[in-house]
This record gives C-alpha cells, sequence and structure tokens, in this order.
DNA sequence: GTGACCACCTGGCCGC
DNA sequence: TGCGGCCAGGTGGTCA
C-alpha cells in the first residue's frame, strides 16, 4: 500500500515522464474518485491546463496545473500509468488524463479507494485536505517537545497515534511497525507515557526509516508498484512487518491488532513503558 | 475533545 | 473445482 516512500517514488517518476505536457481531455470512469468538485467541474477544470510539476505534501501526489492543484491520493492500491493513447485498457483504470503528445496518464486503483481534489492554487493550503495535515518527518519544527504536546492527552497506543497525520505525516502501518522496532518501543504503549528518549528516537527513526525506503524506491508488500511497473526493494530491508523471526534476538515475531490493524513486534526487543 | 467502530472496495487466500 | 468467508488497510464519518 502506498506510503511516503512510495508516494516520492510515483512523483519522481511521473515527473520525467509528464512535465510540461497539457491535458487535452479526461476520462472519469468511477465518479466517487473525484472528492472535489463535482465531476462536471472537475473535467470542466482541468482540460487545458499544463502539467508544471509534480509536488507531494504527505501522501498526497500535487499536480501543479497552472492556477490549480490536482491533489491524489493513492490510499490503498492506486497507481498510475502513463500509456500509448492506442494502448488496450486495463481493468480499474478509473481515471484517464488525455495529453498533448498522445499519451495518457491512467489512474487506476482496484478497490476504488483513492481520492481526488482539484482546488485553486488560492485556497488550496485553506482547505481539507492539506490544512489539516502535520509535520513532514524532515520538517525542522519537528521535535521531541512537538511530539509531546501532541501526544500529552493521547491515551491510545503508539501504534494507533504514529499513523496520525495531523501530528506526523508519511506514516503508513508498514513503516509504523518498522519505527516502533526500531526504537525499541512496544506498540501498545500509550502515546502520553512516552519519554524524551522515546520520542527522540521516534523522530530519528522515522527519518531513517523513510529516507532509506524512498531509496529503495518504497515497498512492495502485496499490491503496490510504480507508475514505471517498478516494484520497491524496501521489502528486503523490513525487520518485523510480515517477518517471523527477529533480526535482533531470533524470537519469533509477534502478531497482534492494535485499532484494527495488523501489527507486529518482537516481544523481548520491545517493552512496554 | 477523545476513542471506538464502521463503511468504503476488490482480490487473494484458506477451509470445506 | 467451486464456493463462502475472512483479511488486507488509509481515511472520514458517526456515535457514545
Amino acid at each position: 500500500m502506498p506510503e511516503l516512500p512510495e508516494v516520492e517514488t510515483v512523483k519522481e517518476t511521473l515527473k520525467k515522464q509528464i512535465l510540461g505536457r497539457k491535458i487535452v481531455d479526461v476520462s472519469i470512469n468511477y465518479d466517487k474518485i473525484i472528492e472535489y468538485p463535482t465531476t462536471l467541474e472537475f473535467k470542466k477544470q482541468i482540460v487545458g491546463k499544463t502539467i508544471q510539476d509534480i509536488k507531494r505534501r504527505g501522501k498526497w501526489l500535487m499536480f501543479d496545473l497552472d492556477d490549480y492543484y490536482l491533489l491524489s491520493h493513492l490510499r490503498m492500491e492506486g497507481k498510475y500509468f502513463i500509456k500509448k493513447a492506442t494502448d488496450t485498457h486495463l481493468k480499474h483504470e478509473h481515471v484517464i488524463f488525455n495529453l498533448d503528445d498522445n499519451r495518457e496518464l491512467r489512474y487506476l486503483d482496484t478497490r476504488k479507494f483513492g481520492k481526488m481534489h482539484l482546488i485553486k492554487k488560492t485556497e488550496v493550503m485553506d482547505r481539507k485536505p492539506l490544512n489539516e495535515l502535520g509535520k513532514e518527518p524532515w520538517d525542522n519544527t519537528l521535535t521531541a517537545s512537538y511530539l509531546k504536546g501532541q501526544y500529552h492527552s493521547k491515551k491510545l497506543p503508539i501504534k494507533t497515534v504514529i499513523l496520525d497525520q495531523s501530528i506526523i505525516v508519511g506514516i503508513g502501518n508498514i513503516y509504523a511497525d518498522e519505527i516502533l522496532f526500531l526504537s525499541k518501543i512496544h506498540p501498545l504503549t500509550r502515546a502520553c507515557d512516552l519519554n524524551d528518549n522515546d520520542l527522540t528516537n521516534i523522530i530519528k527513526y522515522t527519518k531513517e526509516t523513510l529516507e532509506k525506503a524512498i531509496k529503495e524506491g518504497g515497498t512492495t508488500i502485496r499490491s503496490y508498484e510504480s507508475s514505471e511497473g517498478v516494484h520497491g526493494r524496501f521489502q528486503q530491508s523490513l525487520h518485523v512487518h510480515n517477518q517471523a523471526i527477529c533480526p535482533v534476538c531470533n524470537l519469533k515475531i509477534t502478531k497482534i491488532r492494535v485499532g484494527g490493524r495488523g501489527t507486529y513486534y518482537c516481544e523481548k526487543c520491545q517493552k512496554m513503558v
């Protein structure tokens, strides 16, 4: 499932291929992908726009389209492909952007969870979804004292809280397990019980884990691949998520459910506070 | 404000 | 082989 490193990989891949291209038409085969505005308005506004740049904010892709941003969240299984207009259409291609060079940017999403917003640049930072996002992992203001302030009232397990995108963006289920393993924190520890050292470690290993994952093209657990069909290599670096044996102590990895999410941890290496 | 739960979706996997 | 049921999980909405 795409998390921050996967979105970063998709962004960089797309930038190499479609910057400067104009959108001459768009086909929407599944209306519910378009969260805002209406499908009709979306089509009306996006046709004729040029892809000036592609950015990322958390897990959102931001297509810079002249005076608008197209925000795209891949959710569980969203993927982008660049195809020739004559190429066969695949099942689950829900949004197809026709470009001015006879190619198409196709959004494919098996489970239809992905969302798109088309928002004026002048409004994009003041409205959902971007105005609800927390700090990027590499933000200098992401400090232990910031996390302390955010976590002090959170009695939920850290595994649940670390996934909260309004505090730190970009961490999904896979990387949450990895970050907590490296930080030696039990996933059921209440967020409010973490000390300064724990918070410092969370920040440190969030950066390290995501940086390494970006370098390796993301993680392919089940269904994620980049727009060029390239599978990420980071799954080879996973310590606990979906693993059987702890790489540190060789004990069996435990799997539990925390907040409804499959959670992997080592009972020996990750102690409750 | 907080926390628990559910819906959205489809395909893979497992047991029968 | 075919069928039914469970599971995967990011996010938003609802309710207590």
